[in-house]
DNA sequence: TACTGTGAACCTATTCACAGCA
DNA sequence: TGCTGTGAATAGGTTCACAGTA
């Protein structure tokens, strides 16, 4: 069995962790909207409206989050997202988190654009795939390695997440290689559904797998 | 305020509507896992360990599912599978959903990859780009279409769903096309956040969001 | 024995209702 | 007046505990 005691050694103030899942995932679409925006200010119901729920909620979520700053005419955005993305543990001093992409077909290379992750607080830092053809001939600002170097490299590059665009069937093998080396979330690009070992995070974002979810409501 | 009693009008037996969301979003991810896999017989346990929760709540999603037939070694992988599939909306007589992918930059085309929708019971049937260079130059098995024949097309081939991979800039205003045009759900590969207009539903999957939902938890 | 199916208890998230403030 | 912030109420989802069954 793996111990789990020693899994998250806390490197920050970051209270993300206890954050409840769902305004998470709120607080980062907020954080989003607040990145891209021009706006001064913003109301709870005007980012209830982007994010997709309530106004009440929103402002349960701010609070959450810390914020106290609100007036009658809404929230300074500059302030919010300041306290969003501290709160999010993604806060200006925050350091640049380091990704890979397993993985080289078609999905994978398009990832290998990496203005796609300007701003982002994220770099991709590292590729692979099985075929040291793909990765010899690939063009990227970043090292590309044979799948056979993926421990030595995450370790190397102190590598934290993973995206996930392999074939479906090796999505679980390449799972389990990944959390060996420590790996903290994996992206998963492919539809197969496995089991996240403990301590890894997933989200599922195949195409497939959004389609499926968004049909299944109709 | 507004009145949701006329909101839904029910076109058919599926049931899925009705279904807790957390509960279809396992459900879904349940199917995959069915059409995946080899064994013939799988227990709660077994499944919740594929789907990342406890047992008792895949023996209620199985029972939400309308499904009952488990016995003392689990469950018939067949037979389940029919029952999800029904659930969902996804059942074997269900027609292929029609989908097109809105935006054909580097990941846009690299969804234009069908083998990826095989079997999925969804078809891409169009492609659009405000580049016309793009839409002649590029190969697929569908047509390409310039952005400007858009709502054209999308009512033509009576499409469905879209997959957006536009520019984030561009978002919004291509949602509100395609809500226009009757489009019902729409997977947002942009890190753009936008106003879902009325019945229509949005999976956010790109791949930015997708790294900072997971760092935003460690 | 090893599982499923489910009423009841529990816990969590959301909404209501309204006080407080610019 | 028009917003925020929050205690209290509600709704909703999950887990417990265990009876039922092959």
């Amino acid at each position: 069995m793996i111990d789990t005691s020693l899994k998250r050694n806390y490197t920050g103030e970051n209270q993300a962790a206890a954050l409840p899942e769902p305004s998470r995932r709120r607080l980062v679409r907020l954080m989003q909207i607040l990145r891209q925006t021009k706006a001064e200010r913003l109301t709870s119901a005007e980012i209830g409206g982007l994010v997709g729920c309530r106004d009440t909620l929103v402002r349960r979520d701010i609070g959450l989050a810390g914020f106290r700053g609100g007036v009658s005419n809404g929230y300074d955005t500059g302030a919010l997202l300041s306290a969003v993305e501290r709160a999010l543990g993604a806060g200006d001093g925050a350091a640049i988190r380091r990704c890979c992409i397993v993985g080289l077909g078609r999905l994978g290379t398009a990832l290998l654009d990496s203005s796609i992750f300007d701003g982002s607080g994220f770099a991709v830092v590292a590729g692979f795939d099985s075929s040291v053809n793909r990765t010899e001939i690939l063009r990227s600002t970043f090292p590309l390695y044979p799948a056979s170097r993926l421990e030595a490299a995450v370790a190397a590059e102190r590598i934290e997440f993973a995206i996930l665009s392999v074939p479906d069937r090796e999505a679980q093998s390449v799972t389990e290689r990944l959390s060996r080396c420590g790996i903290r979330g994996i992206v998963n690009f492919t539809a197969a559904a496995f089991a996240a070992p403990e301590g890894v995070r997933v989200e599922n974002v195949s195409p497939v797998t959004a389609l499926l979810t968004l049909a299944a409501g109709c």
